[in-house]
DNA sequence: AAGTAATAGAGAAATTTTTCTTTAATAAAA
DNA sequence: TTTTATTAAAGAAAAATTTCTCTATTACTT
């Protein structure tokens, strides 16, 4: 009778994941200079049903117009605030290789209110370098930074043998999040959100669709 | 009345994309001698229902036993070769950007059968030069040689404003599913497979997360 | 040897998410 | 001015997914 990640969720998950996308897509479209956008050019857009795009909006404060849809300036105010993008949010990024590298280089994290503030590394051929103007410091320094400079979050870019230490590490530092780059999960305190982005579950979806086109044809 | 993305699919996407997880813990239970795990083990390494696992692992031809669990090697041989990791898929990128040079620095990919087999780009400074054994080329160059060389999948890691020439190009090189990178939504042939991958969903379901939290408390 | 506890597995129930249906509004066309 | 078509929005229905319940099995403990 345990409650595994318990969900007091006002709004489901399926539509917050589509939120970024309907927000990059009206962004496109007021630099465009379209004022109105309906919930079938949206969903269209998207490769979904209409109306779910009118059910996800229908969580925010936005209202449209019948026959008209949705103002597309409203749509990027009320969605950026909605999801937590228009105000900054610090985080701290340890494992400064390839991948971590490509998340400092990222500007659209930036754009969505995230900003990393130092990364970290335990190869010395790296720290003390500057990748995209974010200084990477060895582990062990600056390990009292992250309150001091509101840091909430921690990204896990490590190979998946050490998340478990890193995670151990960043809930000490009095993280309130991490998000996961390695397939490993990780055990920390109940109220620590966490975050696993892993690209192989993408790729098993992938291959399952290929060999599902297989076994149809 | 028009169907969006068909899924006349057997297992259900959230299995498939837990799967992964299942393998590699596996994996590692593996390389530590464990010869059995039980659907406890795992849903406890999860954070999920054990009987979320055993649903699971129903769709594959593995059988456990009463009081002991599922054999630790039967986990990695049937789920590698049911979500298609144990057979090798060739894939050219496109985009040999910071992220386009995580991917090809990522040995999972490798390990869970897809090879990335060329990486293409416009930018003249890295044309010519090799990114993890991996050769860059202009992007006219070559688009002949996916049907040769049997590539079925394209990875896009260009900037979003790019996304659909890519895709274009790619259906024009007889690509059978596209793995895209960008926050752009693409629109392609109705039997080519597409995968969006964007870090921006998982950041907005963090952010919603920690607001939530704090409306808690 | 008998009892206990842990487990897989099947099916039912509950929950969540998506899709469908209907209504009302209104812009555009006739 | 009237008609038609498009749309948002609300609620119902359907579909998908997760969780619960029960049963049978069997390793381990007493």
């Amino acid at each position: 009778m345990v409650q595994y990640s318990k969900k007091i969720q006002a709004v489901p998950e399926p539509t917050i994941r589509r939120m970024p996308s309907y927000l990059a897509f009206a962004e496109g479209l007021m630099r465009k200079g379209q004022q109105f956008v309906s919930s079938t050019q949206i969903a269209n857009y998207m490769n979904i049903d209409p109306t779910q795009v009118t059910k996800d909006l229908s969580y925010t404060k936005i209202v449209g117009k019948t026959r008209v849809g949705y103002e597309v300036k409203a749509i990027v105010e009320v969605l950026s605030d909605f999801l937590g993008f228009s105000v900054m949010d610090n985080a701290f990024l340890v494992g400064a290789g390839s991948l971590g590298s490509a998340l400092l280089h990222d500007s659209g994290l930036n754009h969505f209110g995230l900003k990393i503030e130092a990364a970290f590394d335990i190869n010395p051929s790296t720290i003390g370098r500057k990748i995209n103007d974010v200084e990477v410091f060895h582990i062990d320094q600056f390990r009292d930074l992250a309150q001091e400079l509101n840091v909430i979050m921690g990204i896990i870019t490590v190979p998946a043998e050490n998340a478990q230490t890193v995670a151990d590490l960043m809930v000490a530092w009095g993280i309130k999040a991490i998000w996961n780059f390695t397939p490993a999960r990780i055990k920390v305190p109940d109220d620590i959100i966490v975050q696993n982005t892993t690209l192989y579950s993408n790729l098993a979806i992938i291959f399952n669709k290929l060999h599902q086109e297989k076994r149809e044809e």
